[in-house]
DNA sequence: GGCAGATATTTCAAACCCAAAATATTTATG
DNA sequence: CATAAATATTTTGGGTTTGAAATATCTGCC
């Protein structure tokens, strides 16, 4: 018996639009929808109240966690955007006075992007306000939910690995 | 003993950085970065199998579900994209063939955009393979999993509603 | 009819974003 | 040492994105 289930069986290849695949459709469609909602609330919020952008401040963000700063590709690999990107929002922040690029010792290709005192200071300010806006933005979900969905996201990161995390 | 928990108490509103306040902003990040990678995924496989981008395919996926066509106002709301945005992409469906701008009687402002047969009979064989795809960047999402991710974040899309869902 | 305000869309400037090519530098190998 | 391959970054070209301003049209009110 049990010759007919696909229990423990792997995916099959022409299997296209079973229920599950589409389940899964709609829980990517899902995460895209609130993925743009809060990520269109919070570029507003930043405009109005800071005057800067979701990149810069993503790029703020990173550098702050590493005080002893990073190198360009450093920071594109973290924020998982193209090296070229990260190249001119550094170079707003540097005319903005936020951050500074200082030469590495032994190899003058590469160089380290650091906080100025300024931008340290700016965003520890920033981060609370932000870190505010987010917890009230997601204000419905409970500690239970939120752990089951750092938990399920999770697996889906680390099934689509491509380095390292 | 238990006096310094604060189980059942309700949120305080000066209390920054709380601890539910760390797992909701977690949970964001985990958010975007699942959303990040899939998008870009998503993107090297459209550019590199169907020589076209998300954008134009999410275009195309509205406007095959609305088979009487959409506003251009219509198509922005829907993918919560701006206005200005959508004219340049329905510009280069058009001059791609998928898609045409039908005059709206009675409202000369207005135009309806359409699939073409072209538009549509591209779209319904890519739409089978970008299931795939999905469905292949989510395998080990299980049907309880995903239930349970699309119920957590449709709480979250409800809350957060500006006009309707 | 005339005209103020609302609505639908496009245009515009600035920023972001990617992939690929170009540049500069370092490392490894003969 | 020479030089091919690898590495780090910037530049380039095409596309996407937004918010605001500009256009065109419609609706309601006098």
């Amino acid at each position: 018996m049990n010759m007919n289930k696909t229990e423990g069986l792997p995916e099959q290849a022409g299997n296209e639009t079973s229920d599950l695949s589409k389940a899964r459709l709609r829980a990517w469609l899902q995460i895209l929808k609130v993925s743009r909602k809060i990520e269109g609330e919070l570029r507003e919020k930043m405009r109005l109240e800071f005057n800067t952008t979701l990149p810069r401040f993503d790029v703020l963000a990173a550098l702050y966690r590493e005080r002893d700063g990073m190198r360009m590709s450093a920071l594109s690999k973290s924020l998982m955007v193209s090296n070229g990107n990260v190249t001119g929002i550094v170079d707003r922040l540097v005319t903005e006075g936020l951050v500074v690029r200082v030469p590495v010792e032994n190899d003058r290709r590469a160089s380290i992007v650091q906080l100025t005192e300024a931008g340290e200071k700016d965003f520890a300010e920033r981060a609370l306000v932000h870190e505010g806006w987010v917890s009230e933005l997601f204000s419905d979900l409970s500690p239970g939910d939120a752990d089951a969905l750092i938990r399920i996201l999770r697996n889906i990161s680390h099934h689509n690995e491509a380095p390292h995390d």
